[in-house]
DNA sequence: ATAACCAATCTGGTTAACCAATTTTTCAGG
DNA sequence: CCTGAAAAATTGGTTAACCAGATTGGTTAT
C-alpha cells in the first residue's frame, strides 16, 4: 500500500462503496458512539460483497480512529459523534492519491521543521548516525555514482534525531514516493549531487553546533537547488 | 490500525520480527532492487509463523515502498538500493507509538502551513464548507453542548481547502488520536470552547480575505489559548 | 540452432471452514 | 416471579483449501 493508503488493488473502487454504505448504514440506524455495528457476515450479505472486503473497510476505518472491533464481541463505533463521523468519512472517501507537487510542499513543511528539532534534540549517538549517513554520501558522490539512497538516508537520520516519532513516521511514509518520483522525472543529477556534499556538511554542523536558525537556513538553501529546475513538470 | 502504523494489535512483536528476518534475508542473499523475494509459504515455514503474518509484514513493507508484490508472480525488492532499504528497515522497527507531544507538534505544524495555503488555494465551495462547519460550531457552543468534533470538522474543512493532499491525508490520520487524547485529559472545558468561536471565526475571515500572514496569526492565537493550560500533562 | 508452443508448477489472492472468546438465551431451583 | 448457571448462538480472528494467472522448463517443428 502507497500512500492512496491502504489499498494496494484498483478494489478501492468497491471499498469505497462499503464504506459509504457503512455510513449510510450509521446514520440511517442513528447509531451513536459506543453502538456495535452489525457482524462482519451481515454485512457482507447486506452489501452483496465479501467478507473480506468487509474486513478491509473496517480496518481502514479503524486506521482512521472511526471504528473499533473488538475481538470476539463485534465492530463498534468509536467515540466521534455522528457530525465529526460524516465528515471523516466524506473526507476519506474523497482522498485522493497525492500529486508530487502535494508530496514536495509536505516534505519541505516536515523538513524545515525536522532540522530545526533536530538542532535542539540531538544526542550524540544521533550525531554519529548523521555522520555515518554523510560519510557514506560523500563516498558514494566522489565515486561518481548514483547517492540517491544515502541522501535520503541523511535525511532521515534528521527525522530520527528530531525525537518526534510522528513527523518521523510521516517522512518514512512520503520518502518512497519522493524517491519514485525522483527517478521517474531525473532529478538528482551529478553536478547537484556534487553541491548537495557541501549542503549536507552544512546542515550537519548546524545541528552539531546545535544552532536552529541556521539550520533551517542551510535546509532552505539545499531545498532551493534540489528544487529549482524540477518544480515544474 | 492506529498510527502504531498498520498493527491493530500486539503481535507487533512478531510482526518486527518477520521483518527483520526479511531484512536478514535480503542481506544474506544480497537481494537487489528487482529480485524476488522467496514466496510466502516458503517464507512463513522458514520463519515458523503463519502465512498471513507473513502476509501483513509484506504489507507493512508495501506500505512503506520497500517490497512491492505482484498477484500471480511473487513479491520484489522496490527500487530502493540496499543502503538506503537497511536504513528505513531499522526505521521501521524502531518506529514507536507517537506521544501525545509529538502528535499536537505535528498538528500545529500542519495546521499553520494548511491555513496559509488554504488562504492562498480556498474556491468559493471552501469557503461554504467551511463557513457550515463554523456555523454547526457556533450553534452547539452557544447551547452549552460539547462541540469538539465541530471544532474538528472546521479544522479539517481547512486541510481540505489547502489543496494539499498529502497534509490532508496526515490531518485525518492525526485527527482520531488528538481527539482521544484531547478526550482523555479533559482539555476542551467550556471558556475555551466560547473563547474559540471568535478565534474561529478570525481564522474564517482571514482565509475567505485570501490573507495568509494574518490566518497564520490567528491560527497561532487559537493554539496558544488552546495548548496554554495543557501543555504539560 | 532457434523459435514457438504446451503442460506442469508455482505464485499471490480469495474464499470457506474452523476456533476460541463472548454474549445471549434458556430453564431449573428457589 | 426471580436468580444464576449452563448451554446455545454469535462474534471477530485464524487457518487451511482453493483459484486463476504467471512462470518455467522441456519438447517439437521449422
Amino acid at each position: 500500500m502507497k500512500l492512496e493508503i491502504l489499498t494496494n488493488n484498483d478494489n478501492q473502487e468497491i471499498q469505497n462503496g462499503i464504506i459509504s454504505n457503512i455510513r449510510d448504514l450509521i446514520n440511517y440506524k442513528n447509531l451513536e458512539p459506543g453502538d456495535k455495528l452489525p457482524s462482519e457476515r451481515m454485512l457482507s450479505e447486506k452489501f452483496g460483497v465479501s467478507r473480506s472486503n468487509v474486513r478491509e473497510a473496517i480496518q481502514k476505518l479503524e486506521f482512521y480512529g472511526i471504528l473499533k472491533s473488538k475481538p470476539q464481541s463485534g465492530t463498534f463505533v468509536a467515540d466521534i459523534g455522528q457530525v465529526a463521523m460524516n465528515g471523516m468519512l466524506d473526507d476519506i472517501l474523497r482522498l485522493k492519491t497525492p500529486d508530487f507537487k502535494s508530496l514536495v510542499e509536505t516534505r519541505i513543511l516536515l523538513e524545515l521543521k525536522t532540522v530545526r528539532l533536530a538542532s535542539q534534540r540531538r544526542t550524540d549517538k544521533d550525531l554519529e548516525k548523521m555522520e555515518q549517513a554523510l560519510e557514506a554520501y560523500k563516498q558514494k558522490v566522489t565515486n561518481g555514482e548514483d547517492a540517491v539512497q544515502e541522501d535520503l538516508l541523511f535525511h532521515l537520520a534528521i527525522a530520527k534525531a528530531s525525537g518526534n516519532s510522528t513527523m518521523n513516521t510521516f517522512m518514512l511514509i512520503i520518502t518512497p514516493e519522493i524517491i519514485t518520483n525522483f527517478e521517474k522525472y531525473h532529478v538528482c543529477d551529478k553536478n547537484q549531487a556534487f553541491m548537495g556534499i557541501q549542503e549536507h556538511q552544512d546542515i550537519f554542523e548546524a545541528i552539531k553546533a546545535q544552532d536552529p536558525q541556521l539550520a533551517k537556513e542551510k535546509m532552505k538553501i539545499h531545498f532551493k537547488t534540489l528544487y529549482q529546475y524540477c518544480y515544474n513538470i
